[in-house]
DNA sequence: GTGAAAGCGCTAACAT
DNA sequence: ATGTTAGCGCTTTCAC
């Protein structure tokens, strides 16, 4: 079924003294259009738009393309038309869990309108950048997606005028390059900390991971914590404890160590991350230290482990999986012309209260 | 910098009858050719191969390069040269955390050496396996990375007649397809039954995932199991409770429930994921079950947090990242025509012994 | 509805 | 060391 017949190798008929290229083995969209009797272009119709092609051809073609076990070469498709069927996503690191439902959702949004995802680690430092962003816009992807990264503004300034459409994710900027599908880190430490605040907390802390994001979101939480008086009084910030990204249970644990030994008399952890919180959990209880009773923890990503923990974390869900879609249907939009509406898409969040606090 | 003055318009001589097609706006090799005064094929070696070319030539294509912001296009470069520099990958899910650190290190690797990783996910049914098969041949990747996905034996003959280098990982295979990089399930499983006998347990049990290679490997523990008298004398096989894949903390905690409920005599738990071993852990501490002096607990995969927990968890350790960079190096020695020396690579694994055990 | 011609942007092969 | 020519395999444009 897939082997190729002598009569119809490509250029079987060309002069033999053309000096000759190492020709492929592989059957191409002439082959298919000579055994089905029509003109290469034909068969590309008989493919791409059926509608556009009488039923017979039709019939002939896809027999063809049975029988050869063709497969078009996008390489060449793409260079035709313009158009690659590729989407770049370029995240801190895939190790984080926090990305990988966004990433997940984005693959399979893609692969549905038949376009595939490229992955790129951004999380490196400014040379590597570099090259990342050659290899992206060298493949003419018909987009990019952007997770919080691409910090210099260099870089920014090369993406956005390639052209090629970009979604930036996981934020809220002002001033976003194109597109935009994320949240406010801001008004997600203001939730907490107003919802630790009804809970009946006063002593508020965190424990985070070092990213600028997460600082933004702890600087809200703090600045509504000592509004609503969850500061020690004279205090103007919240015991706060950064460990170096990415987070990790054992970040957990010695953050809370190190929070306890400092501030004895806190009453609530918000923690960036549910890997954090867990390991806060596990401190705790190595100590003997109650959750919820003596201590608040909630956390942030909801992660398919939180509900079953013990006690169940209380957690910040953010629904990676609509950004992933969302991102998709804004690139997909672009390219097929249709009318994109708004460009900045705010997904939200949601405290999912759970027995933690 | 990135502006496109009009001396260097593509075709800007040749004919106006000619019929035009829409013309890119992007700058394209002839352009830089042109502002460095020499031939396309000239600053196409000064970029590909700068020793091939004198080290004036090479300056000024490299100014003109960086005057004009010149990306090459990888398209049209691997339509020519029949070399994408692109590689694909197909896991069962990425959420799997057990593959995450293989394509973290898959995705490096291949950067460092200027390829890229594209990312599919293959845990689905057929037809789409079939649509992921099309995707990854009609982008004419360097090499394929399987991780023990391709399930049909028809898509196993497509891409092997497709003539891309591949690589399965995951597993040993006794006829691999082409090259391949993974450790063997059956001994992993009698190394765990015989590591807990002689830790002094005498009443083995499981819980697994329901896919293919965690059955193997359950076998194959039970089987020694039954063999060093770790069973109920006269039955023929140890305890076991399969979860649905992908393998989860909730999912540990339900299975051992369900183990106790039925066998309430196991002294020890061979979880087939690191996630799954913690669920066992929180049931436990939940029931006031204490770890390990009534209950020994193994994992597998050696997950970033398992050395932090409470107790810390013994477990099996694949290291995913040395998967990764053999792959990749299997693939790029391929591609650059390098010898292979041994096409099957064994890369072991080891029990690492913390508290749970 | 179908086809011929002309590229897309690059590199292999053959000169010089 | 550099240039000329002819594609890579497909699709766009224009013509019937």
């Amino acid at each position: 079924m897939t082997t190729k017949p002598d009569d119809l190798l490509p250029n079987a008929q060309t002069s033999p003294e053309r000096r000759q290229r190492r020709k492929g083995s592989g059957i191409t969209l002439r082959d298919v259009a000579k055994l089905a009797g029509v003109a290469p272009i034909t068969a590309s119709r008989a493919l791409n738009t059926p509608d556009a092609v009488s039923p017979a051809v039709l019939e002939r073609v896809r027999e063809a393309v049975a029988r050869t076990g063709y497969v078009p070469n996008m390489l060449a498709g793409g260079l035709a038309s313009r158009k690659s069927r590729l989407v770049a996503a370029v995240v801190p690191t895939i190790s984080g869990p926090v990305f990988l439902e966004m990433v997940q959702a984005l693959t399979e949004a893609l692969a549905e309108e038949g376009y595939q995802l490229m992955l790129g680690q951004g999380g490196y430092a400014d040379s590597r950048e570099d090259a990342l962003l050659e290899a992206i816009i060298g493949r003419r992807p018909d987009g990019v997606v952007l997770t919080g990264i691409m910090r210099s503004e260099e870089g920014r300034r090369r993406l956005l005028a390639s052209g090629i459409p970009i979604v930036e994710t996981w934020d809220l900027t002002p001033t976003p390059l194109d597109m935009l599908v994320g949240f406010s880190h801001e008004k997600i430490g203001a939730a907490v900390a107003g919802f630790l605040h009804q809970r009946g907390r006063r002593r508020a802390s965190t424990i985070s991971g070092s990213d600028e994001r997460a600082v933004r979101r702890n600087q809200a939480f703090s600045d509504a914590a000592v509004a609503l008086g969850m500061a020690l009084p004279g205090d103007k910030a919240v015991p706060t404890v950064m460990v170096p990204a990415p987070t990790t249970l054992g970040g957990g644990r010695a953050g809370l160590a190190q929070l306890l030994e400092e501030h004895p008399g806190i009453d609530a952890v918000f923690c960036s991350s549910d890997l954090l919180a867990l390991g806060v959990i596990i401190e705790a209880q190595a100590r003997g230290i109650r959750i919820p009773e003596d201590l608040a923890v909630i956390g942030l990503g909801d992660m398919e482990f939180s509900r079953d923990l013990h006690p169940a974390l209380t957690t910040v869900r953010i629904d990676g999986t609509a950004i992933g879609r969302r991102a998709a249907k804004f690139i997909i939009d672009r390219v097929e012309e249709r009318p994109i509406g708004e460009r900045v898409c705010d997904i939200g969040f949601s405290i999912i209260e759970r027995a933690s606090t």
